[in-house]
DNA sequence: GTGAAAGCGCTAACAT
DNA sequence: ATGTTAGCGCTTTCAC
């Protein structure tokens, strides 16, 4: 391993002088000697140590991302996830960050990761109020949360208009006659964004004079979990035999498309038997049989948010936290039928 | 930050002491000071300093992740790039190891990425031959590409059958009686998956009789780029309705995704006008209209391999080269029409 | 504009 | 079973 000693040996200068000019430290040494100092370190492929530069110099230029998942379960399966992180690798890196990941489970875990890389700020992605709030009791560094619900002041969040997606939900689905509706969402232990979607689809509804029976709001385990999509499906095919549901509000598309294969399998056909408006706009959403009519958010945007926010604190640790909601939008496509 | 030393004075012991039993080093102290340094750790909170760690003992706990991606791409939007890395990252974290995530263009960006934090090891997606040449001379620690076809020796790879796979396509088009072909694949500029699924595509349609013209075998370039899928299925509905071709392999579920949805706004209809046969067995590919006749691959197995070889090769640096193919299947669904 | 000294937090190697 | 010494590769601080 070539080292900045070695570097300095064969320029003939101290090490201090060829990490100035490895740095670019702005003048910090004659442009002859940076001239020749550059060629060595170019002649002999010289990569900066990480560990030793965050060791002495107390920021380590890497951002770690925390995605929330169950033991063992892969949450790029999701696209959202996917296409969020991708975005964010991209934004760190334009920056000249490198970025740690991890799947967590606990707030403990990506403690442990954070602190022990002396990370210079993390995002995280999902989690709930409680961890939320142990995270900032116990960390010096800048976090970005997304999509968090949580009472905690001094809290940096990029979020969603999630009211708004189950009132534009709730109204497409009325304006289209429908009436008897079934809502599906994940699982979530604590107030999240699947309640405020779930919420306000309801309050629309019901605004109308629509109906959303108790037993026909659905709350799936994190995927994978085929017995919970099935025991859904079935439930929502009987309630569609007996006429007691037109059109469902799925608060995710990626559950949207497992829902909707379940249900073709019994026999229901969408839109034509149920109606099923999603969210997210995952990209394959377009794509699937039929095209789902969905809640669309903007996710490289949400990721772009994200880093700026967190690069902002970064800089500028005394920055106030920042809480941003973007907004969303219906995509109209093929999953709703008008009702006569 | 709670340092090594912190707890050493605490608990009125060396910092040797407490290193010994923060890692478990057997034998190490007596029951009684293990219990006693332990209880200062967890109280104190502390999260030994994985920089400091990797600088002095030569061993980071780290693995890079690097994707082949053009600048400012998201490699994850491709599902198949997803799901891997998923499964990657959790082979990984069960062996205690973090993963660092790149981008990269080229090899020198894989480089830096990897010697700046001392990855014992690292994985490569998709780099072309002259890459890995280049890494594999430079690098000290073990890496394992997949999907490589490189003439250099001594290379840790796993990959799958793609001849298979060609031959796969092929024999399952032509038991439909499919006779006149068209072949589509992502731009690779040297020889790569992509170019022995073609050859043995079109080696098994000759040799029944079936025909692959030339100027029906289309290069896409990575994803977004829009006006050459446009072109791509403009020149394909035009052959179509000429009745030139009947059937297409293409050589990535995520590419038939968009192509189908191309061809339809030309008013192609997949299976009745085209037949279609994909590759990778994408999670999606079950859900598109129509569901996807596609070549499988197992993704997670994929990541499981590569993982074991990485580690065994960490844990012994002059275990030989490895390199591992995996097995593929046809997954019949939708998308082929039987010809009469 | 350049260098010397000190030390970041930790562990390998050698004591005891 | 425990402590001491030395040093990983780098930057901060201060000196010239």
């Amino acid at each position: 391993m070539v080292t900045l000693k070695d570097i300095a040996k064969e320029a003939g200068v101290s090490m201090m002088t060829v990490s100035r000019i490895v740095n670019g430290t702005p003048g910090a040494a004659s442009e002859e000697t940076a001239r020749r100092v550059l060629a060595v370190v170019k002649k002999r492929g010289y990569v900066p140590n990480a560990s030793a530069r965050a060791l002495v110099s107390r920021n380590s230029r890497l951002i770690a991302a925390c995605l929330l998942a169950v033991k063992g379960a892969n949450p790029l399966e999701d696209p959202y996830n996917a296409q969020f992180l991708g975005a964010l690798v991209n934004e760190t890196r334009a920056r000249g960050y490198d970025l740690m990941l991890r799947f967590v489970e606990s707030f403990d875990e990506a403690t442990r990761g954070i602190r022990s890389w002396n990370a210079d700020g993390a995002v995280f992605n999902g989690l709930p109020d409680r961890h939320i709030r142990a995270l900032e009791e116990q960390h010096p560094v800048p976090i970005v949360f997304t999509d968090c619900y949580t009472s905690a002041r001094q809290v940096n969040c990029v979020g969603i208009d999630d009211t708004k997606g189950g009132r534009l939900a709730a109204a497409y689905l009325l304006s289209h006659g429908h009436r008897r509706f079934a809502f599906c969402g994940f699982y979530q232990a604590e107030e999240g964004v699947m309640l405020h979607r779930l919420t306000s689809f309801r309050k629309t509804v019901c605004a109308s004079g629509g109906t959303l029976p108790e037993d026909l709001i659905f709350s799936l385990p994190h995927r994978t979990m085929q017995a919970a999509l099935k025991d859904c499906a079935e439930r929502l095919s009987a309630a569609c035999a007996r006429g007691e549901v037109t059109a469902a509000f799925v608060a995710a598309d990626i559950l949207a498309v497992d829902l909707i294969e379940a249900l073709a399998a019994r026999g229901v056909r969408v839109p034509e038997d149920l109606s099923i408006v999603g969210f997210d706009n995952v990209p394959i959403s377009a794509h699937i049989a039929p095209p789902l009519t969905t809640i669309a958010q903007d996710v490289p945007r949400k990721a772009k948010c994200a880093a700026e926010i967190l690069f902002r604190h970064i800089e500028d640790p005394k920055a106030p936290a920042e809480s941003i909601t973007l907004d969303l939008t219906l995509v109209e496509r093929g999953s709703v039928r008008t009702l006569s």
